[in-house]
DNA sequence: CGCAGACTTGAATCTCCTCAAGCTTGGTGG
DNA sequence: CCACCAAGCTTGAGGAGATTCAAGTCTGCG
């Protein structure tokens, strides 16, 4: 759908934080050349490489970022809402570096990447969400890096099932927001693999049964993972 | 040295590319409680958990970004001239997510971090200007990242080859720029392994006397490591 | 010359991957 | 209602790659 002019025809857009502060005619401008669409699960939304048309918002639903080199690929991060995705490359017009697929049925809004950069000209309260959402991804990345190259296949499962547990309220049992194979190449190991931690973890008192997690000892799976909010907390 | 007013005292420093379309007063409020400092090789600048109270900026030389998690550490990137560091911290006045040494004689800039988020609400030039490097900075870790999920360890290493011989001029023998302790911690293997992984790159024409590089036959070399823009080439 | 630090080599071990087969689950059609 | 199928996951065996520990070599500097 077409973005029109009154504000209640997309009251969720106007209320993103990205969005919140700026100017009404700012906003209106932006959202001109602005789509909101609803994609179906497992739909290629862009591909690495690709020129940098548009900036991605998903509204709801899921996205997989993952990248391909040589016959190979692996999943990078996943996005959820409210947060956008490949704002580096529409602030720097360069190319994605990463492909972008629906995990499920998902609401995205498309922005025009050179409206996005006239406006952050033009507009110092957007131009500052920009810069918090971009600092944000930046230390997330950051966290990851960390994650991937100080911590073995097992303790990394580990902290993402205990990073997991506290997104979903911190119930002893939560479900795994989809399948193992992803989960795998999220984690940077085989399916193969993921299937053995799983079973090396319930020494730790983990139980799966299939994408149900639950954590039986709190104390002792936090023993074994040892996480850090240097790597593991999502608010810093 | 503190830094005063007149602005010959910090040429080198104006026309950074940060700083360079910025309003000269904007410069000279930032200017006022920065500092540019000569460090000696291997000292500590800063620790990942410490509070982000300065923005730095390597003039010269060059800094060792590495992170520490359960008694391991790796390095995570190098930051040569001129380029910023703890950007992101620095802009969400959030604590380091990772520490920061010199490599060899180093001269740095340091500006208050309070000072950079208020002048990016007034300076719409100097605001364009940070969120171009952050958005840079997000780039390169998203490139990191491919480089170490999506290849082997000998790969990752031919191609490191191929990118600093870019680097220093295109020449087929040049020199590392560091250890072959701490290069083999940034491409996440051990020194032993670095070690054999030269040898097995023998079979590709690559010879390493010391810290000299030669790369004997480029095309052979190119052949294995595949190179990619999306993920080695650093100025997209 | 001799020492200290950096790098290399070797052997044993461990982790992870590949390939192949088996199992489980959910959906479909008889 | 149940047999069947396909997809996703698990299990096992074997092998490739990485790590560890220990010893040896090289190099620059005093």
């Amino acid at each position: 759908m077409r973005l029109g002019m009154p504000e209640t025809d997309f009251p969720g857009v106007r209320n993103l934080e990205i969005f919140s502060d700026m100017d009404e005619e700012n906003f209106q401008s932006l959202m001109r050349g602005s789509y909101v669409q609803n994609f179906p699960p497992q739909i290629d939304l862009i591909t690495e490489g690709d020129p940098s048309d548009f900036l991605h918002i998903v509204l709801s639903g899921s996205v997989d970022l993952f990248a391909s080199w040589s016959g190979r690929d692996s999943s990078l991060a996943t996005v959820r809402p409210v947060a956008t995705f490949i704002l580096a490359a529409t602030i720097k017009d360069a190319p994605y570096l990463m492909s972008a697929r629906t995990l499920e049925k998902s609401r995205i809004a498309l922005i025009p990447s050179q409206d996005v950069r006239a406006i952050f000209d033009r507009d110092s309260n957007f131009a500052r969400a920009i810069v918090t959402e971009l600092s944000q991804s930046y230390r997330r990345k950051v966290k990851a890096m960390k994650d991937l190259k100080l911590r073995t296949s097992l303790e990394r499962l580990a902290n993402y099932l205990l990073r997991e547990q506290g997104r979903s309220g911190g119930d002893p049992s939560f479900d795994l927001p989809f399948g193992k194979a992803r989960l795998a190449s999220l984690l940077g190991m085989t399916p193969e693999n993921l299937s053995r931690a799983f079973k090396n973890l319930q020494a730790y008192g983990v139980t799966a049964a299939g994408n149900r997690i639950t954590i039986n000892d709190q104390a002792d799976l936090e023993d074994f993972a040892r996480p850090s909010p240097l790597i593991d907390d999502d608010r810093i």
